[in-house]
DNA sequence: GTAAACCTGCGTGTGACTAACAGGTCAAGG
DNA sequence: CCTTGACCTGTTAGTCACACGCAGGTTTAC
């Protein structure tokens, strides 16, 4: 009953982004046979809300794919669920980590920097505030 | 004096990205005319521990290629990588600030959901863990 | 002489889109 | 009837920093 535009409009998914999801088949809208436009139904509008639900858990798009096609043969997707978000979870930790200590390096280094003049490239130096790292 | 693979062993970097590197114009190696190998001296020995180092303070490639041509013309590159930095920084700030929302949300859903039962997919609901967020 | 370990360029894949292209469709207004 | 503008279609390229694989040539050691 809705266009791309229409269903970009009611959620606020770009038209783009819905295209992608029906191309890479999260979507699966019918097509009005006189001119070929894809038409969605409610059960898109919840599917489209649920993927973003589950994006914004951190879940990816491939995940969300495995997910809605365990649900589709009638399997509850609830334990993979479960098992993706505590692998997720980990992942972050790490990665949180790792954001840290970049934001501690570059914060050390403006300031470890602040006290040093510009220098010209020598030849057998290029920017000496990087290379005294 | 050395090829790829005696540059990536010497620097720990792959040959993969050795090539890479070269391919994109930051590694400039000279060719041994006999078989068109890619012949790697002291200037890019330093050049690639000069390229590395600026990717541990969060410096991209096209970043790196910048501050490599400014300082070939032979300005100072100085400038320009304390700008970089500093704007970095506050990229890096909003990013940590997202992954630190994401792993709370994460973290919140799955205590959220220890007290709950699978469910069955029954049409209308694709996983109400998700959906019950 | 042959096997292992190198080298070459090039093309594909990663994630989740965005942007752009060329062309078709549709509703409203003059 | 015609135009304008907003939509639609499929496809392709771009983002980042590589990893991997291909087919084929080279070097080194035994």
């Amino acid at each position: 009953m809705m266009t791309v535009a229409d269903l970009s409009k009611h959620s606020g998914v770009t038209s783009h982004a819905v295209r992608y999801y029906s191309r890479i088949g999260l979507l699966k809208p019918g097509r009005n046979p006189e001119n070929g436009y894809r038409i969605f139904d409610r059960t898109d509008i919840s599917r489209l809300r649920f993927i973003r639900q589950a994006q914004s858990l951190g879940f990816t798009l491939e995940e969300v794919a495995d997910i809605l096609e365990e649900s589709g043969k009638g399997n509850s997707p609830c334990p993979k669920v479960r098992e993706i978000l505590r692998h997720r979870i980990e992942e972050n930790r790490h990665k949180l980590e790792e954001l840290k200590n970049l934001q501690e390096r570059m914060e050390h280094a403006l300031v470890h920097w602040a006290g040093m003049p510009d220098g010209m490239p020598d030849g057998h130096s290029v920017c000496h505030l990087i290379e005294s790292g």
